[in-house]
RNA sequence: CGCGGGGUGGAGCAGUCUGGAAGCUCGUCGGGCUCAUAACCCGAAGGUCGUAGGUUCAAAUCCUUCCCCCGCAA
């Protein structure tokens, strides 16, 4: 088919390589305008735009899809279908009625579970046992379209936002691909959202990292691995910021929350609302990521101290 | 030129302000103790102090160049 890619973020990348490789003839990738990033901040392209130039597709960067001439030009492109994959802007209607097949959306959750920014992270961050990634038929409502396919994936113990997000943007690619060649043959068969069980996933920001160790232990690690590697867990600690990126539960010591109960060779263990929250790996403001133990070579923790 | 921290044996750090013999906690190797051990004791190896230049009798330490890592902000 000829399609319109538009998508932003690294999750996007193997679904726009998926169609790429498979024929799809693709006419052009929208994506959001370049950023100032890093230190520094210089500009950096987003990783679809790397993608897209790699593969020697067009590149349009509008800031506001919704603007009549970015209409205009995308109607010039005459394509069948529009596929979106993590955009990061709402398409109006005047483009979801552009192509014959409309607009079909990857989205990275199982649906309506989890509408909105940040699916993958949210379901690790409740504690959901699977999630997966849903191709939708969008309409003009925030991830409220009919549901078309869908791949189901465990959250493992130890699983990350990190490794998930690469999970399931691998199976986008062969879920995006099936579900164009069903919409091709016409046997896709749409099911309604049922909206009474949905649940928004907001974007993620800084703030929702800081631990609050009056919260359960559980609930303290599930945020260590969900927002690993970003935005990331941290609390503080002689006054700089600690993230956190690696602990687990126990129940072997008891203490005030905040309270470090415990220093052992390779654990720094702090007591949490309810069981307490064993450090493997962190990072001090300004210096590397590091386990436990080589941190506890350098740096004295006291037993008694708070985070 | 957005703000800031840092590059010292294999790891993590101190020492830098107030130049003058390379240190700490681990790890490694050898030996000892022990029923045994991630415990303890004794001993050893291992460092161009990120790079290049400058100041000085003398530079990890002061000045300048460049490279690299990281936190914040965006």
């Amino acid at each position: 088919m000829r399609i319109i890619f538009m998508g932003t973020p690294d999750f996007a990348v193997p679904a726009l390589r998926a169609l790429a490789e498979h024929g799809h003839e693709i006419a052009a990738v929208v994506t959001q305008p370049d950023k100032p990033k890093g230190r520094g901040g210089r500009m950096q392209f987003p990783p679809v735009k790397e993608a897209a130039l790699e593969l020697g597709i067009p590149v349009y960067q509008p800031a506001k899809i919704k603007a009549p001439e970015v209409i205009a030009q995308l109607r010039a492109l005459q394509s069948d279908v529009i596929v979106v994959a993590a955009f990061g802007q709402i398409l109006p209607k005047a483009v979801l009625d552009l192509p014959p097949y409309g607009c079909i959306n990857l989205h990275a959750s199982l649906l309506p579970k989890y509408r909105g920014a940040a699916p993958i992270q949210w379901a690790i961050l409740n504690g959901e046992t699977e999630t997966g990634i849903t191709t939708m038929q969008m309409d003009e409502g925030l991830d409220t379209g009919d549901m078309l396919e869908t791949v189901t994936v465990p959250i493992e113990p130890d699983e990350t936002g990190g490794s998930l997000h690469d999970k399931l943007a691998a199976l986008g690619g062969p879920l995006i691909l099936s579900t164009l060649d069903q919409a091709e043959a016409g046997t896709l068969k749409p099911v309604k959202q049922d909206g009474s069980r949905s649940c928004y996933a907001g974007m993620l920001d800084k703030k929702l990292g800081e631990l609050d160790f009056t919260k359960p232990a559980v609930v303290l690690e599930r945020l260590v691995r969900g927002l690993n590697p970003w935005p990331s867990a941290y609390t503080n600690f002689h006054g700089k910021i600690l993230k956190i990126w690696q602990a687990e539960v126990t129940d072997a010591y008891s203490g005030e929350p905040g309270e470090i109960v415990a220093v052992t060779k390779d654990r720094i263990v702090v007591a949490a609302g309810e069981q307490c929250l064993a450090i493997k790996e962190l990072q001090l403001e300004g210096k590397k990521r590091m386990d436990t133990a080589a941190f506890l070579r350098g740096v004295t923790v006291e037993k008694g101290e708070r985070l």
